[in-house]
DNA sequence: TTTGACGTTTACGTTAACGTCATGGGCCTG
DNA sequence: CAGGCCCATGACGTTAACGTAAACGTCAAA
């Protein structure tokens, strides 16, 4: 019944090689069941696949394997007693605030880029002006807004 | 006239070891002038500051050394003809797309931290409110909104 | 003049996150 | 039953990004 992966299922899936997946086995990240002949071969669960997931998001944050296995590994713990749900809002709001100043970063970053894309894109279509316009002698007085194809 | 700095300038400032900001020297980043007798001791420009902060923020957002210099590379590359412009575009754009996918997982992420932060918190003043009441016995049957301090 | 405090080069060590064999068993198919 | 294909378990190799240590120059203060 309940939904089950192979080790090539994930990888496939996630483009990932079987070796990454095992790595992540060793580091803790997932604990596949075993099945067949003397329980050889890995099972995942739903389970492991969301963990996966999660784990992968975290990386392309930058995060390492072990800062996203106390993450992850808090989201399913124990959070009966008020010292475990407190512990449990520590671990939360840290990351969180780690998350927020690399949101600020990336907002830095990208208005960075943007302001460079827009002057390299005027200039480029201010030289394409020049040439198309016959090379030598002319000169655009005031090119307050040039986009050439799509007028948005 | 121009602002300069020594490499524990920078290391005090940024808080890294001067062996690290060495090392960006190797990997190319930085190319600071030299001083002294024998042009023994690095002197850092304002550009060489620039270039180390934009690294350190790329590193931030999970960025190797070798993209970060790509992308600063290309920052003070020269762009007078039309291919140069394109090929920089090319670059800008590149980086744009990457940085606004990891936009993408960055909100994921802080969506899903502060849905279990509130969880855990409404969890949290709830057994507060049971230890209050005197232990057993006491079930609040309809804890719509429960903050214990500061009423927003 | 000696003693730090800082700077330099050279070189080997370390950690994370896998990649890359080598080797062997299980299972299905022709 | 031989040949593929998938899976598993070592075990060693690799890359990035520095850390760490040795061994030496230098410049100002004591």
């Amino acid at each position: 019944m309940a939904t089950t992966y192979t080790i090539s299922d994930l990888a496939q899936e996630f483009d990932l090689t079987t070796r990454a997946i095992r790595f992540y086995e060793d580091m803790g990240l997932l604990q596949p069941h075993r099945a067949g002949t003397g329980g050889r071969s890995r099972v995942y669960s739903a389970r492991d696949r969301t963990r996966l997931k999660l784990t992968l998001r975290a990386k392309r944050l930058g995060l390492s394997l072990v800062e996203a296995k106390d993450i992850i590994d808090s989201y399913d713990s124990p959070r009966d007693t008020a010292p475990q749900l407190r512990k449990f809002l520590e671990v939360l709001t840290d990351h969180r605030v780690k998350l927020e100043a690399q949101l600020v970063d990336l907002h830095a970053n990208l208005d960075e880029i943007r302001t460079h894309e827009k002057e390299a894109k005027l200039l480029l279509t201010k030289t394409q002006k020049l040439n198309e316009a016959g090379a030598i002698g002319k000169n655009a007085s005031t090119p307050k807004k040039a986009k050439s194809t799509a007028p948005a």
